[in-house]
RNA sequence: CGGGGUGUAGCGUAGCCUGGAUUAUCGCGCCUGGUUUGGGACCAGGAGAUCAUAAGUUCAAAUCUUGUCACCCCGACCA
């Protein structure tokens, strides 16, 4: 998807604009909606994983920053600071900064906020007793980019951080496989997303973790990488930096073990550079604002009561059935509709006339399919459109990962290997011999970067690696990321 | 942070090279009235712009010069 056309498609359906500062968007109640629904699930996930939702402040005293420093690269060189507090009117009668404010101990707007979280488990954490920690916060992240891709790298963004505290290093193993459990039914389920999942090379990885584990998904038309969600293995990295000890069994102090986790409103993004045709925006059915609008016929002669009579009656039965349909009663031509909801990546359009009335039917057009049916009105119409939903959800997926597989090539010569990555770009499996040197140089070379080193058995097969010619124990993925 | 580009109404734009017939063009959208409505309706009327900003050149600047700001694109960076 060219990325004129991605923009337009965003700000066409309404779902963000750009606002007057580089790197922030205004997300409209569109796509604030379709965030909600995405929050919603994750949140009603974590809940029944027994994480408790908390607040935590937006800023961050630099002390913290350098605390963690000590054991850890930070993002110093994407932060947002509060250095002073006060605005003072200068003789042209601008505003100024008042100079005597300057604050002693900077405040760094969160990028994320391990920092603070480790800082308060101190306080929380006390004996064995006291674990697991699992606690999840809702709130916007800054880290200022030097640039910016709607949705996909934005200065400020929505996102959901969930940390963990074990008492062991198998305790919090655990809690990553459920997670991961937990991410991967949110993608793949609920956003239709087709995904390669796996760990993060040294070189990728958050620096304040042990080991990180990525969903990856590639864009429709680029073949650009976009990162979906991150788990992280903070292993005793934190509970050392901020000191954080408890008293085991046996009356001996020791280290906790820590996770963290996170998606932001990059889904929505992914959800738009994945899911979409010549007509617009194809939203999966679980995740979308409206699921079914009606669309009135009415003409000169109509009997406009009977029409909307009929039309409520509609209504009525599928939002028994817990269906998101609304009817669109505006003066506006129905031709103008039918564009504008098929833009929006309304899964399911149905057309009520006089026509369909006096038949007792209702035509009903698929998004996806973009194909036409009549469906007779009788007992079982609320499952009959159910049933589209879930085959709407299913075929997109489909679609989606038909693309990706398109895009994904096997690859064993170097030469092929750069030639692929500068014309026709994809997820690309080769062998790599794990060393960092290499892979740097291969970014040097190609731009291409490790997207992940996948666990499953099928990437495992001895090698040589497509740089050095090391022996190499598993294919991993490269490609070129947004 | 380097290189390039752009800034004219809510949005997209013409005019800029070659300064003056500009009352700043056109399309979409918006408002009023009417006729319409089965794949982006039509007619009539209307509102809306200190041409990003500051200074300079000139009898005269949207147009030329310089500074500033903002945004976009391409790189570097992006746990």
């Amino acid at each position: 998807m060219e990325d004129k056309k991605y923009i337009k498609l965003i700000t066409s359906t309404e779902i963000a604009e750009y606002s007057n500062i580089k790197g922030f968007m205004i997300l409209k109640p569109y796509g604030y909606k379709i965030w909600e629904n995405i929050k919603k699930i994750i949140n009603k996930m974590l809940i029944k994983n027994k994480y408790k939702n908390v607040y935590f402040p937006l800023l961050i005293p630099k002390n913290l920053f350098d605390l963690e420093n000590k054991y850890i690269k930070t993002f110093s060189k994407e932060c947002a600071i509060v250095t002073h507090t006060k605005l003072i009117v200068n003789k042209k009668n601008k505003l100024i900064i008042d100079k005597r404010s300057k604050l002693n101990e900077f405040l760094i707007i969160r990028p994320t906020s391990e920092t603070i979280i480790w800082n308060t488990f101190n306080k929380w954490i006390k004996s064995y007793r006291d674990f697991p920690i699992l606690i999840n916060q809702w709130c916007n992240i800054i880290r200022i980019e030097m640039r910016n891709k709607m949705l996909i790298r934005n200065s400020e963004f929505l996102w959901q951080e969930g940390h963990s505290a074990h008492i062991n290093e198998k305790d919090a193993l655990l809690e990553i496989n459920k997670i991961k459990y937990l991410y991967k039914k949110l993608i793949k389920y609920y956003l239709s997303i087709p995904y390669i999942s796996g760990y993060k090379t040294d070189k990728e990885k958050f620096a304040g973790a042990k080991f990180t584990y990525t969903f990856e998904t590639i864009t429709k038309n680029k073949g650009k990488f976009i990162q979906l969600a991150t788990i992280h293995f903070l292993s005793q990295i934190f509970s050392k930096a901020f000191n954080v000890k408890y008293i085991n069994k046996e009356n001996i102090q020791e280290y906790p073990w820590g996770t963290s986790c996170g998606v932001s409103t990059r889904l929505i993004g992914a959800l738009i550079m994945i899911h979409n045709d010549d007509h617009g925006l194809i939203l999966p059915p679980k995740i979308a604002p409206i699921q079914v609008i009606i669309i009135p016929i009415i003409r000169k002669d109509t009997n406009k009561n009977k029409v909307f009579n009929f039309i409520n009656f509609i209504k009525k039965n599928l939002k028994k059935k817990k269906i998101k349909v609304k009817c669109d009663n505006t003066s506006k031509t129905p031709g103008y509709k039918f564009y504008k909801y098929e833009n929006m990546g309304v899964p399911i359009r149905i057309t009520i006339g006089e026509y369909e009335i006096n038949k007792n039917i209702i035509e009903i057009t698929r998004r996806d399919t973009l194909k036409k049916r009549y469906l007779y009105i009788k007992k079982n119409l609320n499952k009959k459109i159910l049933n589209i939903l879930n085959n709407i959800q299913k075929n997109i997926y489909m679609i989606a990962e038909k693309n990706m597989k398109k895009k994904t090539y096997i690859i064993d010569n170097y030469n092929e290997f750069k030639n692929k990555i500068s014309t026709n770009r994809g997820l690309i499996l080769s062998h790599w011999d794990n060393n960092t040197k290499t892979e740097f140089k291969i970014q040097e070379e190609t731009k291409a970067t490790i997207r992940c080193i996948p666990k499953k058995n099928k990437f495992k097969e001895i090698g040589k690696c497509i740089y050095s010619g090391k022996k190499s124990k598993q294919r991993v993925v490269f490609g070129k990321s947004y």
